[in-house]
DNA sequence: TTTTGATATATCGTTTTGATACATAATGCC
DNA sequence: GGCATTATGTATCAAAACGATATATCAAAA
């Protein structure tokens, strides 16, 4: 694996439960993923090549029904194994750029009213998101029996309990700031 | 302001307040900034020199009380403007990269004591941080009467929240999966 | 029939990261 | 006093990521 390139993470972790193409992580991110996670086609696809002649991933007979091209990878012991030592890693490294916290905290400079509108395109923002990890949620319930929903289960939780704590905030500074 | 370059706004913002050095700018982001966004030297300096060009920013008489140079920039009225402008922009754009929850989503490759384990780093980390943020809170609980101060109060609550929330969340699923 | 939208790979310029280089000033300590 | 370490400060570089766009096929709707 690559030294400091952090989508490759994303890949094994994909790789690991079925074949993909580029594209199909590519859904994936733009998928549940997005709530902790990104990433864009420039970066997959050079990643996808690189760890294939790392020995990482192993490119599948491309499908040809019809003629379009389409490669599909498959995760190679290899990889399986940097994967796992990625989980055992201890460190902790979540990086954040909260623009919703830079505006605030740069409040100072334009008017209470300002800062409170950006507070409130945020609450609509996160209120949005909850609804969306609340169904998730509901559907996850009913397959939990399954060792993998598990996991899939705990992230959207902690998305949930999350935006609860930010949507509490939103209320309660809204109050301070128009005080 | 260029076109993609966001280090260009925590640059406007900090220097709303007072002339800084690109040095200072970074001493500021690796201090209370941390918490929601960060920035290099690497992105630092050429944003630095690149506004000064667009007339953002203004390269202050270099202090030269020693010898050694230092250069300190001065936000123009057009910077103001580019600041106030952006504060104003209406959409919402937060980035973030969990590693913690790309970890516990793909736990199920792996035994679960290592998503145990790998959620009780995330909780000593969050415990550390939370500590750090309280302390801010009750030195700006004594000024609060200063509005830019206000500002600052906030983003540190909505810090502590979450923090709150995420040791919630780390208690009840550590609980889940020893099950 | 056409045009919209989904699928699919790939590349390009710009931005950011993380590390390092280089140099001076201040501080700690044996 | 001498010596090492840490803090201050600017700057650059390779690697990585972003966001947009190009190119092309196919299905479905208008």
């Amino acid at each position: 694996m690559a030294k400091d390139r952090k989508i490759d993470l994303v890949i094994l972790g994909l790789l690991a439960h079925e074949d993909l193409t580029g594209y199909d992580i590519k859904k994936y991110i733009d998928g549940s993923i997005r709530f902790f996670w990104k990433g864009s086609f420039g970066s997959i696809y050079p990643a996808l090549s690189d760890m294939e002649m790392q020995g990482l991933v192993k490119r599948k007979k491309s499908d040809n029904s019809g003629g379009r091209e389409k490669i599909a990878y498959h995760l190679t012991k290899k990889g399986e194994d940097a994967l796992k030592a990625w989980l055992k890693e201890e460190k902790v490294s979540n990086e954040l750029k909260y623009e919703t916290l830079l505006k605030l905290y740069f409040g100072g400079v334009e008017d209470r009213s300002v800062t409170i509108r950006n507070i409130e395109l945020f609450e609509e923002n996160i209120k949005q998101n909850l609804e969306i990890l609340k169904v998730y949620k509901s559907n996850l319930e009913k397959v939990l029996d399954e060792e993998d929903h598990l996991y899939y289960y705990l992230t959207v939780t902690f998305g949930i309990d999350t935006y609860e704590a930010y949507l509490k905030w939103c209320t309660k500074s809204k109050k301070l700031l128009k005080k």
